[in-house]
DNA sequence: CCCTGAACCTGACCGC
DNA sequence: TGCGGTCAGGTTCAGG
């Protein structure tokens, strides 16, 4: 389900219902995610939350004594569930707070986080690295510009890697790619700084216009509040490989870059 | 440093 | 209906 804009949906989707509130329990179901949920998760217990941000794909929940990083991988969600409700099967985690509020974490394939560090965050060699986001000043063209010269890789993989840049998925970088009419092949190190102000453009338009909608449903994801995205009904490309291209007919091209599905039309992107 | 492919895991779907 | 193969929104890690 998540890249960035389900991230940030989900985000403030439960952040009314949890920030000031007190944890009195953390029940860990199924600790084998994609590390094992440590126990020192359990320090949160007890403690006031004051704060829940995002860094990328990563959500985090800060306290007065450390910091809960979590990532919905692949197949994750989070929402407010009624207190007293069952869990289900992918049901691994639950924060619990001292009011009845419940926050419980879904996730099928177990590509999620659950971690624990009272460092800095922004330290953790999860998000040490971690490029700019791509909503702020610092993703600009002259930035991917200077990161791109001399790679060979194909920018559709440059965009994806969180080190150039945070929160770019497979569908977002599909949609931008054909908005701002650049084939995904193109070796990133070959674009014109024009071509990066455009593309830099896209992202930023992508992005904004699916937070705004509440994210893209694609089976069944759902925000914290349990309102479906609806910006699936927006999407140019992803998805829609051998129909038209929606600026000139021709039928979408479907390729594999790096293991992911990519898709392209070969007349509007160069 | 850069790039590629494998790995983590479950479930849905398709063709036989 | 069942079985095997393929694919899925992410990201780290090992190896060349």
């Amino acid at each position: 389900m998540p890249e960035l804009p389900e991230v940030e949906t989900t985000r403030r989707g439960i952040e009314p219902h949890l920030v000031g509130k007190r944890v009195k329990a953390l029940h860990v179901r199924q600790p084998q995610l994609r590390w094992p949920v440590p126990p020192a998760i359990h320090q949160a217990e007890g403690r006031k939350l004051k704060a829940l941000t995002r860094r990328g794909k990563y959500l985090l929940f800060h306290f007065s004594n450390g910091t809960i990083i979590a990532h919905l991988g692949m197949s994750g969600s989070m929402r407010i569930a009624a207190a007293g409700e069952p869990p289900l099967f992918h049901d691994h985690v639950d924060l619990k707070c001292s009011d009845g509020t419940l926050l419980r974490f879904c996730d099928p394939r177990r590509f999620g986080a659950w971690l624990w560090t009272d460092q800095d965050p922004a330290r953790h060699p999860l998000l040490a690295n971690l490029g700019p986001e791509p909503l702020t000043d610092a993703f600009n063209g002259d930035y991917l510009l200077a990161r791109s010269r001399g790679r060979k890789s194909s920018v559709k993989s440059f965009i994806m890697d969180s080190q150039v840049v945070v929160g770019v998925g497979n569908i977002y970088a599909n949609e931008a790619l054909f908005l701002a009419g650049i084939h995904p092949k193109r070796a990133a190190g070959r674009i014109s700084g024009a071509r990066y102000d455009k593309l830099v453009a896209a992202i930023k338009t992508v992005l904004a216009a699916s937070i705004e909608m509440g994210g893209t449903t694609l089976r069944d994801f759902v925000g914290g509040d349990g309102k479906p995205g609806y910006f699936r009904q927006t999407l140019r490309v992803y998805g829609r490989g051998g129909q038209p291209c929606r600026q000139c007919q021709t039928p979408l091209r479907e390729i594999r870059l790096g293991q992911r599905a990519t898709v392209f039309c070969k007349l509007c992107q160069t």
